[in-house]
DNA sequence: CTAACTTAGTTGAAGATTTACACTAAGACT
DNA sequence: AGTCTTAGTGTAAATCTTCAACTAAGTTAG
């Protein structure tokens, strides 16, 4: 045991983030261009080292690297996975904790100065984002895609993706979108009231010309609802 | 950066298992009694430091502690969580990478004695083991119970915990034992043969005093097969 | 002012699936 | 030969899904 109380033989660590977001032309993934040495001048996914004196916990690290590159405090967030090997990172052994967030259109929208330079939204094409990224970071997003993807059919997930306030057909839009296929509107709306996790709001509507719609919002930003069954 | 090259800012890293078999009374999890301290003399789930000249990866690093603790080389082993905070053990800040083993009971059986004294198989009650862990572990058996209970409903996962060759009959009751509730027969074999992962051995039949039964193995041993829907 | 247009939201018939339970099958035991 | 037990299948009724039409409520054009 004392052997391993000296530091050489700890992994490194570090928490790296997937920061998803809804851009005009759909999912998008928030990528940083590394400044150091390794892979100095690649897209990689944001992340940072675990803070010992600072960071709480692996969520607060977590949150802390999120607020560091967006700004944003509160959004849905959860671990992902956490990768370790000898050969992911040139400079030894190490451990990447890897968390998903998804980000309201409304925290997009508000932060979009503060971002400017350090981080770049990418448009998810497919499988990846058109470009190689540092470390395994490529394999990474492919799985925190995977994640998304699978939750779309049985979760709220892409109500965390909308503006605070919402319409039925907003909502249904953005699952079509991340599916990649129509839903049936009856069947939707079923589902959705079912698994209860809208609230609707008294006499907001939204309006255009044509029929007003309910205006909705989440009953709860930080945790998904699940459905009995897929959408 | 360069501060954190400082081997004093990294965080401990361990990987610890939550290792689960079926004893004749239901589900068990596998525990040792710590040598050392910290919570010197308490159960806790078996793990260990990385190794960073032996492992080459996470999952490299959990089998080498299921064979340390089990004799057992190739179960089913998925990542369930990573836990990392300040004060989960009081040696400082601390990472443990969780990971789920189910034992088929032949392992089981074939390794009994490979265990004696070490490790001990101690039934889950409800949702523990009727006794306090070291570290945050009773919380991390929680979890993985959770998981494990979860993925009973719509996957193949009771299958891992059977010995390699048994009936639809008894993986049904495996099914009932670990969601604590009876399943239709003709549904339930409507689901496995629509999910897929069994294999009929060809004329091997369990006899008793009854109309003999067809045995069955799984076509995989390492992952688990989906269903569409709940059991 | 009215009719046409657009999207919101609901309804219902036809088809598919699930559920509950009874029935048949194949052996051992008496 | 008859009874008992568990394996495995069949089926009618109830429920859920699908698909498409329908009604609702506004704006816009003439």
């Amino acid at each position: 045991m004392t052997t391993h109380d000296n530091d050489a033989f700890k992994p490194i660590a570090t928490v790296d983030l997937a920061i998803f977001s809804l851009s005009p032309d759909g999912l998008s993934v928030l990528l940083v261009r590394r400044a150091n040495a390794p892979f100095s001048g690649e897209w990689a996914l944001p992340g940072g080292w675990i803070h010992i004196n600072e960071d709480a916990d692996l969520e607060a690290a977590a949150r802390r690297v999120l607020k560091e590159k967006t700004g944003v405090e509160t959004p849905y967030l959860e671990q992902l996975q956490t990768r370790g090997s000898r050969g992911r990172d040139p400079r030894g052994w190490s451990i990447s904790i890897v968390y998903i967030a998804l980000l309201s259109a409304d925290d997009v929208a508000e932060r979009q100065d503060e971002m400017a330079g350090e981080a770049e939204w990418r448009l998810i094409e497919g499988e990846g984002v058109g470009l190689s990224l540092a470390f395994d970071h490529l394999s990474l997003l492919k799985e925190a895609l995977g994640r998304i993807r699978s939750k779309v059919e049985y979760s709220s997930l892409p109500g965390h993706l909308l503006p605070a306030r919402f319409t039925l057909s907003e909502l249904q839009s953005v699952y079509e979108h991340l599916l990649g296929r129509k839903l049936d509107k009856s069947a939707f709306r079923k589902r959705v009231a079912e698994a209860d996790f809208l609230e609707r709001i008294e006499g907001e509507m939204r309006r255009a010309s044509n029929r007003p719609a309910q205006v909705f919002r989440l009953k709860d930003t930080r945790s998904l609802a699940l459905f009995d069954r897929t959408i």
